[in-house]
RNA sequence: GGUGGAGUGGCCGAGAGGCGAGGCAACGGCCUGCAAAGCCGUGUACACGGGUUCGAAUCCCGUCUCCACCUCCA
């Protein structure tokens, strides 16, 4: 089976075939670093680095994926100043802020990751080829805005499939020398109580970049006139893609063949920006959750669906996580091992349209498989299932496994020192079992329990973990 | 007004004409000195009303409810 994927525009599985044979051009609109990522930021991150591994990992194609950030814009401007902190600091301390959060969630880096501000002469190039071909004009108003002419476009409302004419221009639109309401900016000329450092000097005057032009130019210079697949969240849907997909092609470029669309993550069966989401903060939520989890939890959901957040579900997320961790840790071979390849119908479950619920599915019943062989001393079974599991893990991006998650206690002197102390705890309960002194037992489980230590027994003797995190969400 | 999305068992969450995805929780059992972990078993769910069909959660018609986009937004 081959992969097929949602286009967005079309509304409809296709199969998916690169432009270019072996190779995969990616592009998706990154955040506006403006204030501090939560969870909603940040899944469709999630969402976009499942495609790529899967793309990677399960076809063999090699991807390049573009990412951008946009460092200024409006809400950058009025929050810095409102902070009293020049605005492209700002912008980046919330740029590294994302990057950790990605990181910390075990996203790849993208390919490249472009800064709108870097790329100005780009946006300009487009603006001026968008005049040219009578797609753009310079406000009469003497603003120094230019603005994209949506009438002068016949398929403008393609990609989200609406009429100029049905669209409800708001209602206290400022014509600001715009020849039609729905005209949008593809540069904004300066205003007297900006910063200077926010305008760069043009033909068109001094002026900053409108927000739709900066992914065009960037997604140009980085993939081609054409390219594979362009994502994003739903919400930017329109005005953002269709405004990009419109001046793109108005200026004769291919654009995008294939869009994808994330949904997005709801509170109270809102979208979370509209709530107040503080407590949603990646960074707070990482203090009581571990990142692997989190993960967990926002790749789960088919990446279209919307995620309906409450706090019992990052504790299911967590059974889930330890469910598969636990039979890894269990299961791991003493020696050498490679990672299997997968079950087929883990394959199938990806190739359709990226079912990482039916993948995860798979990935269960590898587990209880392994448990099974484990019970039975089937240690060539166990081993088979061991293999798979990290290696569908890996595709997902949960591989317990994985030297982003912090590995094994063991790995670090400290985690040295507790291994033994801990074994000689355990090592005076075995004494105590073999004696059938109980109490003496029960009582060092007990001592461990309370210092946040989980005792298991097994066939090879007692193993121990650090105990399930139990923290609070408000 | 226009354009989309969604309503699945206690909860999360796939699926998309017939064989009860998977996880979490619960209950029973096995295992265990007791636990934990694991394994086995238990649930007859698909918003509502009609219809098509041998058969519908899945198709058709209608209704209700919720959400989003059309302004900055992952």
């Amino acid at each position: 089976m081959s992969l097929r994927l949602f286009d967005t525009a079309d509304r409809e599985l296709r199969d998916f075939t690169p432009l270019e044979p072996g190779r995969v051009g990616i592009y998706i609109c990154g955040l506006t670093v403006q204030g501090r990522p939560h969870i909603g930021h940040v899944r469709f991150a999630v969402a976009f680095d499942v495609l790529c591994r899967w793309l990677e990992a399960g076809h063999g194609y090699d991807v390049t994926l573009v990412r951008n950030v946009t460092d200024i814009d409006d809400k950058i401007l009025a929050k810095s100043a409102e902070a009293q902190t020049p605005w492209w600091a700002w912008a980046f301390a919330h740029e590294r802020a994302t990057s950790s959060a990605l990181d910390a969630l075990g996203v790849l880096a993208p390919t490249y990751e472009p800064r709108a501000t870097g790329h100005v002469p780009e946006m300009v190039e487009l603006i001026d080829t968008l005049v040219e071909k009578g797609h753009a004009y310079a406000a009469d108003d003497g603003s120094g805005d230019v603005y994209f002419d949506v009438r002068s476009w016949p398929s403008y409302g393609e990609l989200t499939h609406q009429r100029l004419d049905d669209m409800a221009p708001a209602a206290d639109a400022d014509p600001r020398g715009k020849r039609d309401p729905r005209d949008f900016a593809l540069w904004k000329g300066a205003k007297a109580d900006e910063p200077s450092t926010a305008s760069w000097g043009t033909a068109y005057g001094r002026g900053r970049p409108g927000w739709h032009l900066e992914c065009s130019a960037m997604a140009r210079k980085y993939l081609g006139d054409s390219f594979d697949i362009h994502g994003g969240g739903v919400d930017l849907r329109f005005p953002h893609h269709e405004n990009e997909q419109a001046q793109s092609r108005a200026a004769g470029l291919g654009f995008a063949q294939t869009w994808m669309h994330n949904g997005w993550v709801t509170v109270g069966g809102e979208k979370m920006s509209k709530s107040l989401g503080n407590s949603l903060a990646v960074d707070h939520l990482l203090q009581t959750v571990r990142p692997l989890v989190l993960r967990y939890y926002l790749g789960a959901a088919h990446y279209r669906s919307m995620i309906e957040y409450q706090p019992d579900s990052l504790r299911e997320a967590e059974a889930a996580v330890e469910r598969i961790e636990g039979f890894l840790r269990r299961a791991a071979p003493q020696g050498d091992w490679t990672p299997a390849t997968w079950p087929q119908e883990f394959a199938d479950a990806l190739d359709d349209d990226l079912n990482v619920s039916g993948a995860l599915a798979v990935v269960h019943e590898t587990v209880r498989t392994g448990n099974t062989a484990l019970d039975e001393g089937d240690d060539a079974g166990a081993r088979a299932a061991f293999e798979a599991v990290v290696a569908m893990t890996s595709v997902l991006g949960i591989n317990p496994l994985d030297a982003t998650w912090g590995g094994a206690a063991t790995d670090d002197r400290t985690g040295a020192a507790l291994d033994a102390l801990v074994q000689a705890e355990l090592d005076q309960r075995a004494k105590a079992r073999a004696a059938r002194d109980f109490a003496t037992a029960d009582a060092v489980r007990d001592r461990l329990t309370a210092a946040g230590i989980a005792v298991e027994d097994t066939a090879a003797g007692a193993r121990w973990s650090l105990a399930r995190q139990t923290g609070e969400d408000s």
